[in-house]
DNA sequence: GTCCATGCAAACGATTTGCATGCGT
DNA sequence: ACGCATGCAAATCGTTTGCATGGAC
């Protein structure tokens, strides 16, 4: 993983403690819900606010540095932009792994002008909770 | 299409006018938010309340006779249950378009188990909007 | 007649906003 | 010093709940 500080290099934003908290907390849990984040993030920054989580989960989606994914059954989650990928999520534990598209899945639909995005989720048990 | 009468016959869901209004406006738009179905539903019935709509949502997704869609920046839609298949979602003008799932997207994950469900969800622009 | 459904209002949880103060640049 | 960021409280949005009345069976 690249280092979280340059993440923020070519934009408006400013490097604030409680920012580069919030993106290295993301980093290290891959996928997280925005309460989990703002718990563990307050444990550096006691006073911080839920809604400057809020605020820098939405300018740092802005600029593309975060994705959101939402699975079914489960609250938004957040992750450092990557390249595509899908998403497994174990319906038991609520854990989320990625994984790598094929690039199949090519519909035969003649609406479709062009594609520029996509989102794959697959839902099971993963094999701890088996 | 089937008929939408039959859809709650081995249920314990009572065919109420309101409940059949919604059932029909669902397969009617094909991809449809609550607000818009109760607008559309209100038209036939004034005195419809907004937490009628969301409770029949409710038990119609419970009885597996509905399933709720939620692509990337569009409220959540709902649609008559039908085999699984694919979105497609134009980013202009929202429109929600079917198309069939080719059997592949298989991921080579270690952690999984089994897979018992999947969404995948297709975003560009439709040739109307171009 | 029974039980579920409806409609209204209130409650609720998640997210956003406004504003005064603080801090990175 | 300027402008964005923070933190707090209040507002807002989508959805759910409780309860009394009404309607399907």
């Amino acid at each position: 993983m690249q280092n979280i500080q340059n993440l923020l290099d070519n934009t408006s934003l400013k490097k604030t403690p409680q920012r580069l908290t919030i993106l290295k907390t993301i980093d290290k849990y891959g996928h997280i819900a925005i309460e989990d984040i703002y718990n563990e993030v307050k444990e550096q920054f006691p006073s911080i606010s839920l809604a400057t989580v809020y605020k820098n989960i939405n300018a740092l989606k802005e600029e593309n540095i975060l994705s959101e994914i939402h699975p079914k059954d489960v609250k938004p989650k957040f992750e450092i932009t990557k390249k595509p990928h899908g998403h497994f999520v174990c319906k038991k534990c609520g854990e989320v792994y990625d994984f790598e598209l094929q690039n199949s899945c090519q519909p035969s639909l003649d609406v479709i002008d062009n594609i520029e995005g996509s989102e794959v989720y697959l839902y099971g048990i993963c094999k701890k909770c088996k």
